[in-house]
RNA sequence: GGUGUGAUACCCAAGUGGCCUAAGGGGACGGUCUGCAAAACCGUUUUUCAUCGGUUCGAAUCCGAUUCACACCUCCA
């Protein structure tokens, strides 16, 4: 299994800490909104990453977290909290936010086939995992307090921005956003907040340092080495997360244990819009159920998403859209007819196991999906028994996820009610009777039902418009 | 201002020195099949990889310049 990874700017064979045994944790959705498809690309790419992994016999440890908590709306670290803001606008309380946008969360991660990570955790489940770190750093000597906040001191290491390769004094701090005067080091970050601006701030907990709430940039450390140890694998997220999130992760975690923490990072591109970058405050909001709404299906979206490398930027468009959802329309029309017409084969041929291994080779190659799934169409096309390729879909399925096994078979009288039923046989007995016009008119009449009739050599069926 | 990344045929998108006269998908057109369709199958849309120059026996792939686009330096997947 070769990957790409952000910290050596190349790609990798993946060596494990624990042989057989892969360790992964992904950044987490912050809940105060529904997550957008750019968001989603970045879930849906973790997901092809846990599926490899599994693929290639890696017993998986899969962990994400809910940012339930904290996380600013503005610029620098006084803007306000996005759950605070997102409560205050709609009514609510930031606890119902919380609840009600994870399920969201879940609920297009279930429509998306994206397997559910093996732990999930909540930030504001782990505030006193989170002390207990600060603790450490403050014990450390990596930390101060100033105006009320805690600090984490950036020039208490010597290798901060490793990742993002920051060169520290080239970096325009405050270009664009006031420089807190608090800061020692302009690119110093909270771990811990006491000085709300907000009054009546509705998540706080007590503290060493006073009743607060933490820092943005704690929770992921916190957790991942709660549930992960303090070494582990991999370390996912979007490619914004390098220059600040996960920079400062690495700072805080590896100035805790005084050793290295995560081996492979590995980040996901942007998906792009006419406009330029996917984001909730500009140009459509485009989440799963706009696409649901538009009458597309998830995994139109998640087959659009395989079209391309997950380190690429990828544009969406309808148009592109379009092409996914008919590629997969015929994907699932080709393999209607194979069920139909076998079941999958238990030993299949040497031809058949040459297109699967060249399907998991790509996967193994830094997850080359496009070119996985081009071997899932020259296997369709070539000359193969119908067991054989059911045989071989359902294996790459496993990893594509397009739920391609749970097809329906192309059959007769399972599809409509009794009236398409009724109609349809009365089609077939104009059609006998050469009464053509009246064949179409009823054919036009399923149509306007929802239904297309196509006659095979083994008689007409009804096929489900989608 | 600084730092990166990319530009591939009608569209999306792989490919990063010879197996590339560029994978795969989509669309369009023509054909086979069909009462007609739909589906399927066959063929075409491809000596071409932003432009210019260089390196090499050989370049979409390496180097340089130019143009354009995007991202990051700020919460963001």
């Amino acid at each position: 299994m070769k990957l790409y990874n952000t910290m050596s700017r190349s790609i990798e064979e993946f060596v494990p800490i624990v042989k057989g045994k892969a360790s992964m944790y992904c950044c987490g959705p912050t809940v105060y909104n529904y997550a957008h498809i750019g968001n989603l690309r970045t879930y849906i790419f973790e997901d092809l990453l846990h599926r490899t992994l599994s693929r290639d016999g890696y017993e998986v440890k899969h962990v994400m977290n809910i940012t339930d908590v904290g996380h600013l709306t503005g610029d620098g670290d006084d803007g306000e909290d996005k759950m605070e803001k997102s409560a205050r606008e709609t009514g609510r309380s930031v606890w119902d936010i919380a609840k009600f946008y994870t399920d969201a969360f879940f609920s297009d991660e279930k429509d998306l086939n994206i397997i559910r990570p093996d732990i999930v955790c909540r930030a504001t489940d782990h505030i006193q995992d989170m002390i207990a770190l600060i603790k450490r750093l403050e014990d450390g000597g990596h930390t101060y307090t100033a105006g009320g906040n805690v600090y984490f001191s950036i020039d208490s290491i010597d290798d901060y921005g490793k990742l993002a390769r920051l060169n520290i004094d080239d970096l325009k701090s405050g270009a664009r956003i006031d420089i807190d005067s608090n800061k020692k080091n302009p690119k110093d970050f909270v771990l811990w907040f006491t000085n709300s601006k907000f009054k009546d701030q509705a998540m706080m907990w007590d503290s060493p340092w006073g009743r607060g709430y933490p820092g943005w940039h704690i929770e992921c450390s916190a957790m991942s080495m709660k549930y992960l140890g303090e070494h582990f694998d991999i370390h996912c997220g979007g490619i914004d997360a390098i220059p600040v999130h996960h920079t400062n992760e690495i700072a805080q975690s590896e100035a805790a244990t005084g050793h290295t923490w995560v081996n492979y990072w590995c980040h996901g591109e942007f998906l792009l819009n006419d406009t330029g970058k996917m984001s909730k405050s500009s140009g459509e909001f485009l989440t799963l159920s706009v696409l649901k709404d538009k009458g597309y299906d998830p995994l139109d979206y998640r087959y659009f998403c395989l079209t391309g490398h997950y380190r690429s930027q990828l544009k969406f468009s309808y148009e592109a859209l379009d092409h996914a959802r008919s590629a997969r329309r015929s994907l699932v029309d080709r393999i209607r007819e194979l069920k139909g017409a076998a079941e999958a084969s238990n030993a299949p041929g040497e031809k058949a196991k040459a297109y699967m291994d060249a399907f998991d080779s790509a996967m193994e190659n830094d997850l080359s999906s496009p070119q996985a799934l081009s071997q899932l169409w020259l296997m369709l096309k070539d000359d193969l028994p119908a067991s054989d390729k059911l045989a071989a879909i359902y294996h790459m399925d496993g990893i594509l996820g397009l739920r391609l096994e749970a097809i329906e078979p192309a059959a007769a009288g399972d599809v409509g009610g009794a009236d398409e039923e009724r109609l349809l046989a009365e089609r077939t007995a104009a059609k006998k009777a050469k009464d053509y016009k009246r064949a179409d008119e009823i054919r036009a009449e399923l149509f306007d039902r929802g239904f297309i009739v196509r006659d095979t050599p083994s008689g007409p069926i009804l096929e489900k418009r989608v």
